[in-house]
DNA sequence: GTCTATAGACCGATAGAC
DNA sequence: GTCTATCGGTCTATAGAC
């Protein structure tokens, strides 16, 4: 830090910023092994090491920490579709995205959320940050799906909408939850089932 | 009701199970509609039109409740796999049941419950006419995916249990849900667009 | 000395249970 | 129709930074 440069962030914003990552770091873990309903404010608190209302400083509502894991994934997806080779196949990359999704779901990494929750709903579809995201990522996927589609690796007869919903689901898939429940293969293998199944489909080829 | 023909059923005893029917097809609604943690017992016993006392003669707690429209369901998709031509083919029926339970889902009668519930869980696995049902549900896709493996209709390669719960899945699609809401689409072409993606999958053929 | 953030008690509403 | 537990959210006294 050479004097005349820029510092800007005093310490104790840093400090704001930190214990805000270490909020949603727990957050993002709750919601992803019990979801919003199960986790509570006071175990978030209690998990960060700090009181519930110096959680309240910073989230106004339990709808906004959800959101705020949410655009944190959010970003991290738009960082590895960001990564990829630019000028790789379309469909390639789908199916990075979508290998990408499952093994973070697997590791734990996903937070699941109800789609039903109303509140919720209005809570994130407000959030500029999530939005943003969303629309991005969305916009991204829509064109790989529409290349692939004129490419000829995707099947040009399903609307592409369609297929953008199939990719998303991927990321809430119970039969990942299942296969591993059942404790019969692997991470790696159920990620290659659940892949095969996805763009290969059910029939026989 | 001839004499001599075995009543057998008291007045009461048909009353109690008459309400007991009308419960279940609130609460299956209630859990169609909005889950079941958003599910109120209040909710219930309004809707059905008794009190709220009343329902605990019936069913000793909300996961009860959930797990008796959850055996009804069973119930329906066993009659449906009984009602199927038993000289079909295997994928065909295999096809016939994903649709049925997509359609049902559609109209409103599937039940969603969130699989993280662990209370719920337990109140499932602990019921003898659920389990007993999922069982020979099961068992009875099962034989068929195996069947429609050997027939070469479906691919061999992929695990009876990755195909089985993938199919289940289909349940709980919220591709589905979020078809519905863009309003484009009416619900025979949903079906039509999630079974072409479940079998023939995303790959252009 | 002032001011902000924190801890932990507290409140009100809701919902399951009886 | 009551009881009680839980949980989201708030209030206040205090400790510590500047």
């Amino acid at each position: 830090m050479t004097p005349g440069s820029p510092p800007k962030i005093s310490f104790k914003t840093q400090m704001l910023l930190a214990r805000e990552d270490a909020i949603i770091t727990v957050v993002n873990r709750l919601l992803a092994e019990k979801g919003f309903e199960a986790m509570t404010v006071d175990e978030v608190a209690a998990q960060v090491g700090i009181a519930k209302a110096s959680l309240y400083k910073h989230f106004p509502s339990k709808e906004d920490l959800a959101a705020a894991a949410m655009v944190r994934v959010m970003r991290k997806a738009q960082d590895f579709l960001k990564g990829l080779a630019p000028d790789g196949a379309p469909m390639q990359k789908l199916r990075a995205v979508v290998r990408w999704t499952m093994e973070l779901k697997l590791a734990g990494g996903m937070p699941s959320l109800p789609s039903q929750n109303s509140s919720l709903r209005a809570t994130l579809i407000a959030n500029k940050d999530y939005m943003n995201g969303l629309i991005e990522v969305s916009d991204a996927l829509g064109a790989w799906i529409e290349a692939a589609q004129e490419d000829g690796s995707l099947n040009p007869k399903l609307p592409a909408i369609a297929v953008l919903y199939t990719l998303y689901a991927r990321a809430c898939d119970p039969v990942l939850e299942f296969l591993k429940m059942g404790d019969q293969y692997d991470d790696a293998r159920i990620v290659d089932l659940v892949m095969a199944t996805c763009f290969e489909g059910l029939n026989a080829r």
